[in-house]
DNA sequence: CCCTGATTCGC
DNA sequence: GCGAATCAGG
């Protein structure tokens, strides 16, 4: 993959709007974060400001060849799945989901909720999911508002811990989730 | 650990 | 010019 025009000017948008390298590099796709670094500083345009050391650090010497494609940097979300599946989000068990559920297309109503709960600056997209960032969907895929809640989870897990109290209700309670989740939130 | 950007330097 | 390896910091 090859720095387009079109991909630097991406670089340049995500850059500015404060996106941070690794999150440009998963949507141009193709590239490492750094790369992206890379490219940003031959650009000029590192201007982020950082408390770059005045101190001259002492380099060391860079081992041998390892530019070889040691390492496969895999841009892709991995679709990690844990041994034992718990219960689908939202799901009475009845519908039949995809392989991957989205709980944000069969509940609406919660859906609008959790719009309001997660902070603008914590929202992702798909291109910035990793193994341990919450993916509960919000709102409707097919629309340009849709996004992922993108807070922080455990390894190998797929939600953050508040999304994982909503997804993985005992079967007992799930029987009144709707109202429970709804009265949840409202109390903290 | 996870992440962030910064820098070097073989390619 | 490119970007992996590395460094430095949060």
């Amino acid at each position: 993959m090859s720095w387009t025009n079109e991909r630097v000017e991406l670089l340049k948008k995500l850059w500015t709007e404060g996106h941070s390298a690794s999150q440009i590099a998963a949507e141009l796709g193709g590239v490492t974060r750094n790369a992206v670094i890379g490219k940003v500083h031959r650009l000029g345009l590192s201007g982020r400001a950082k408390s770059t050391s005045p101190v001259a650090k002492p380099r060391r010497n860079r081992p041998a060849t390892a530019a070889a494609g040691s390492t496969a940097p895999s841009p892709a979300v991995a679709g990690s799945r844990t041994s034992s599946a718990p219960a689908q989000p939202r799901t009475q068990g009845a519908t039949a989901l995809k392989a991957e559920a989205s709980p944000a297309l069969q509940s609406q109503p919660l859906v609008e909720v959790m719009a309001e709960l997660v902070p603008i600056s914590e929202r992702a997209t798909i291109l910035t999911l990793t193994e341990r960032t919450c993916k509960w969907p919000v709102g409707d895929p097919s629309t340009e508002d849709f996004y992922f809640c993108g807070r922080n989870s455990d390894a190998g897990v797929p939600y953050c811990a508040h999304h994982c109290k909503i997804a993985y209700q005992p079967v007992s309670d799930r029987r009144r989730s709707a109202n429970k989740v709804t009265t949840a939130r409202a109390a903290g």
